[in-house]
DNA sequence: AACTAATGGGTAATCGATAACCCACAAAGG
DNA sequence: CCTTTGTGGGTTATCGATTACCCATTAGTT
């Protein structure tokens, strides 16, 4: 019971063809009554245009699909879909997302995005990781977030981790730290780069790092499975005490702050604690606020988008985004 | 440069209606032979269904809308997409997502999405709030998740907040405990129902509620203001000790965690701690790990888009869902 | 053997919007 | 006065899939 062109048309008096013009076709030539006459008549009836039917006849939806690696869940990944977002309005088009549940195949969930005839398709992950597009696939995805693509024939777009981790223990030596600790993430790729650029920074200083942990996660689902980072908190404090602790994320700095409470020290005072992530709610709540890398999620997001939007598509390469500091009070 | 129908059909020496009644036509009478020779020459070519012209002809594209009231960000809203996608996916839908920016009318963003010709639109609040559609546009909207539609139109599906307090507050009771006090939030509408809860429940055991105390939040810009909450805590401690503090949610238990760690009590030897939101993030890792009322956000999606999909349609109400207990360490 | 019924599949119209093409008319130029 | 140019707008084909309708063949009935 949807209104249509040919409404309007009849109702005007003019062709479908002149209704069309009037209403989508900027440049039509048509004099401005007919133009007005038509317009006026569409917004009375409360025409809406079809984007199906325009669809068929293009060979596209002003769509652009976004298959993310999981449902977008984390508030980093939202920003990631923010800045797409932002970019793909100013387009006029309109971002599709839908999850790689773990499941399916990568090339099943690209089939249903396609059914939709999207304009262009972007992979996203959850978090900076390896992703293996299988050959036949490579053509079809536009931009790969947040992932490196292993054969390299897809633009990808990451954190740059090492850089980021440099530029945090510049900022930690330029405080006047020098022992400092790094207690990071395991098994994870931003973990290990991150410590490239970590030891790279202490190294053009001439400082030892003080350590390097790996902090396990507690899981989810064993509540009451004690976290390794107090421990490792524990075990630096016991040795010579670092004057800087830098934490893997926000949620591992959480726990940091918690176990130096228990040992009697202050931050920043007696040792400052700078961390990844700069998850607002969390960091800007923490007494005191916390000093963290923010990631560049929406600057990969907005990027993307005009490298999928644009005409002239670059040679695939990897390109590492600058991760930003937040200054807060922990350092 | 995508496949059509016409070019299986051509390939396979049949007509292009054979073709889809092959693919898509379950039931379409013809050789089984025929059919699995269709089927293998899409294959082959590999053919992807274009939904664009499907939906030309049906009227509609198989998607479901969903406008939200501020970006998908937090980590309970996810929960409601998360509802709504698997109960899309098992009609065969997919979620079409698109947020109402504060810049824009309702009815713009409606049309937005109206332009795909979705089979449904829901609208969806980021927090539980009361929200006025438009009377034209209550017709385009079939259901309002997490929150109250004012004229009542539309069905709305909300938690159950007086409900839910009542509940962690008669867990509390259970627990043993007597002097409970609650910490809120202020000026929301969750806040004003819960409380109710809240007091009911006392007053049905026949205790008085040791205070409720609005709990004003920091905000993200100035993050050296201290919060309220801490001073809430320090005025209940010098008091009679409360045995309990109920909180508005789970960054609200944080800040009284710290309070109480600052002042030397143990959780929940000393005092027990609950609150609403179960962050997972957060509570899990809390130290103890908190007990915490789930918001039923899976389930509100879930229920709207069977509400949606429903062939007959139920008459406009409101309807409240129950929240959910987690048990962890902190009671 | 003729007639009905079922089966397999083709023809062509249709959905709504767009676009290539054509036509009628008026103004301008020779 | 005739031709050119431009302007406003209609005709009709098209995109890809679906569907109502029709036709041919074969199997089953009497």
């Amino acid at each position: 019971m949807t209104i249509s062109l040919s409404d309007i048309a009849e109702r005007a008096g003019v062709s479908v063809k002149t209704v069309s013009g009037a209403l989508h076709g900027g440049s039509a030539r048509m004099s401005d009554e007919t133009r007005q006459k038509v317009k006026a008549i569409a917004e009375e009836l409360g025409y809406v245009t079809n984007l199906a039917a325009r669809g068929v006849r293009q060979g596209w939806l002003p769509l652009v699909g976004v298959v993310s690696d999981g449902l977008i869940t984390s508030p980093f990944a939202t920003e990631i879909v923010r800045g797409l977002d932002g970019a793909a309005r100013s387009a006029g088009m309109a971002v599709f997302a839908v999850n790689h549940s773990s499941g399916q195949s990568i090339g099943s969930v690209l089939d249903e995005v396609q059914q939709f005839r999207p304009r262009a398709v972007a992979y996203a992950a959850m978090y900076h990781k390896d992703v293996d597009l299988p050959p036949t696939l490579a053509g079809s995805v536009g931009v790969m977030i947040n992932c490196r693509e292993a054969s390299g024939r897809v633009t990808s777009l990451v954190p740059d981790e090492e850089g980021g981790a440099r530029e945090i223990v510049r900022y930690l030596l330029a405080a006047g730290r020098r022992r400092i600790a790094f207690i990071n993430l395991p098994g994870i790729l931003a973990g290990s780069l991150r410590e490239k650029g970590f030891r790279a920074a202490l190294e053009e200083a001439g400082i030892d790092p003080l350590g390097v942990f790996p902090a396990v996660r507690r899981s989810v689902y064993s509540d009451r499975a004690p976290s390794l980072v107090s421990s490792h908190v524990e075990a630096l404090l016991s040795g010579q005490r670092p004057d800087a602790i830098l934490c893997g994320n926000d949620r591992v700095a959480m726990e940091v702050y918690a176990a130096l409470a228990r040992a009697g020290l202050r931050i920043p005072d007696d040792i400052a604690v700078a961390s990844f992530d700069n998850q607002v709610e969390l960091a800007s709540r923490l007494d005191p606020p916390l000093t963290t890398m923010a990631l560049p999620h929406r600057a990969m997001g907005r990027l993307a988008m005009e490298i999928l939007l644009a005409g002239q598509p670059e040679p695939p390469h990897l390109r590492q985004l600058p991760f930003h500091l937040v200054e807060r009070a922990s350092v």
